[in-house]
DNA sequence: AATGAATGAGCCTTCATTCAT
DNA sequence: TATGAATGAAGGCTCATTCAT
């Protein structure tokens, strides 16, 4: 379908080269039409965007979900883990989502910043929910330490929000090394030594 | 000097708009002088923020190198609070530059990118090896538990990292208790527990 | 055919004013269109203009080749008189053309030089063929001299590069007065004086 | 001198890229000065490239004049032959200055057209009274065929013309070759036979 | 005599968009 | 659904020129 490879291409062109300089027309010819049948299919070339962008943000979503409901029976150690292991993986391989998400979130067309501050501000409401109660049953488990579990969230998000950056600058090999080291510390942190 | 004033409209609009969207027309007039004029101080669009980029580069680095070298007589735990508030501190200070750092670091005009790579991994070398005499000494001093520095320089730089992409999506009061929040589990992760 | 109205306006301005001075703008009024229509048709000035030149190069060779090509049956010296004959006519009736060739013979933009030169040179090869041919029979018929036929060939072409140069210089009349005269004392030159 | 050494820049220039590309400021960069320098010494643009073209017209008319007058004891056929030689060896041995003039005679900016083309005639006025007494004297002599020494003078700058063409566009040692054999035929053309 | 600063005019070009077909 | 033609708006850039110093 021809509305989906224009969305496709677009979302590539924008992983390679930002908004500005992905061009309907550079599109066009990359999907192997002239420019005005784009406009078929989108209103606008910020009607074309949101559509990258509302996709980009709902296969993340989804991704990151279900991931986290899959694993319903480990520890609560291997679940943050695994989290953190889906968030790599999903970026890893599909390095141009990444990097047009990425371009979308740091620069944009005035007009296009309050929807996408929007849905994005709403995943991230999802996400934390998802959290929420894995840190719950941390604690009532005392597996963690006893604290704010909006703190632990925050922590959490914090933790990859740097990873992400990361992988964003870095290397896989790099990149991976990094993150072990960089969970590891976080989990002693948070964690309640029984133990020692 | 109108060089000057050129430099720091430039840097103000790719805060606010990027590098795209950042024209010479639309800077030449927030100066009050007309396009063709900046030609006579800059030789292009990508020299002018070649050179707002190296400015903010410099303007940073000397910022951090200074605070870290400020404080010898800290700990080690002081010192490297002192970096990450310091960091903090730079950015909120001043917004704007770092904004204008953001626009370039991620969406670039192809023809800067390898010369603002170039430098941009020059800065991560010098402040690795500020870094690199911290944690030697806290391995020496028995402050930290014993680790490869390496790592330990690569898991501070990521929490840098994540730290500053907060800081650029968090307004400053919700900001700010989650670097605490942050800061405490990784010092409480690379720290050696003596007394459990 | 509006390409095709550009080509021709764009040929007429060339002559009038050289390439630098004919501006797509004022193509593109002279045309009636406004300036960006022109890119839907050419991919640059050069590239319009190289149209232009192709088009001139191949207007003139078919002009010269058929009308040498009509005359099987005339004598070696109606022959060569008709090649100078036409040669004349064909700049006489059509003078913007050649003021046009003119231009683009004579001051080039750096770029399309090369492209120019080749088409020029081929030009040339394919009149040296047809004049090989016409030498080589007055030879045989001992109508010409004998005399190498390469020799001959340059020397025509002399021939009319001198009667070219100086119809762009002179007025119709006087021209025509000095072609005549030219003529009379290159062919008493070659020809084969019975008497001798 | 400065003034001098802008001329000869604007000439090299002009010859290497013809007037509109001779930038001023290209001119300055050469000269080694800054560009509104060159308005100490010149009006205007126009001003230079004329001062430059009647320095070319002057020098080449010396050069010819002299070489003509300075060959007074020789026959018809060796002053005739001797102008063609100083033709082209003034060309061969300077071609910088015959690319400048050139460019100039063939695409100009509109408001220069008048004045060169005014010196222009006036060179060859002089030019012809050369010829003039030359081939009067010849004619006396019953060298050559009696004939209207007007023609002979259209004739011979006719010759020079074709020449000067080829000197543009031929190697030098292709381009001897055919001066040769061009002049011997003209020079058969001419002369009377003396067994007519 | 020389220049730093500034500018009006204008050029080539690109882009998103429209509209008739 | 698709496109050829056309365009308004704008962008980066260059150039000749001026003027105060």
């Amino acid at each position: 379908m021809t509305k989906n490879k224009i969305k496709e291409v677009a979302c590539k062109q924008l992983a390679e080269s930002g908004y500005e300089r992905a061009t309907l027309s550079s599109i066009a010819k990359e999907v192997g039409i002239k420019t005005p049948s784009i406009y078929a299919f989108y209103k606008n070339k910020e009607d074309l965007f949101m559509a990258v962008y509302k996709d980009l943000l709902e296969d993340y979503y989804f991704y990151i979900t279900n991931s986290v409901q899959n694993i319903t029976d480990g520890t609560v150690k291997e679940k943050l883990y695994q989290i953190i292991k889906e968030l790599c993986h999903y970026h890893l391989s599909q390095p141009e989502k990444t990097a047009s998400y990425t371009k979308l979130a740091f620069v944009l067309p005035p007009t296009l910043n309050d929807d996408v501050r929007e849905t994005f501000s709403e995943m991230e409401v999802v996400l934390s929910e998802l959290l929420r109660d894995i840190f719950s049953k941390g604690i009532e488990q005392e597996v963690l330490k006893n604290q704010p579990v909006d703190d632990l969230i925050a922590s959490f998000l914090c933790l990859m929000d740097g990873i992400f950056l990361e992988l964003i600058y870095y290397q896989e090999a790099k990149f991976k090394r990094r993150v072990e080291q960089t969970w590891s510390i976080y989990w002693n942190g948070i964690c309640k030594k029984l133990d020692e």
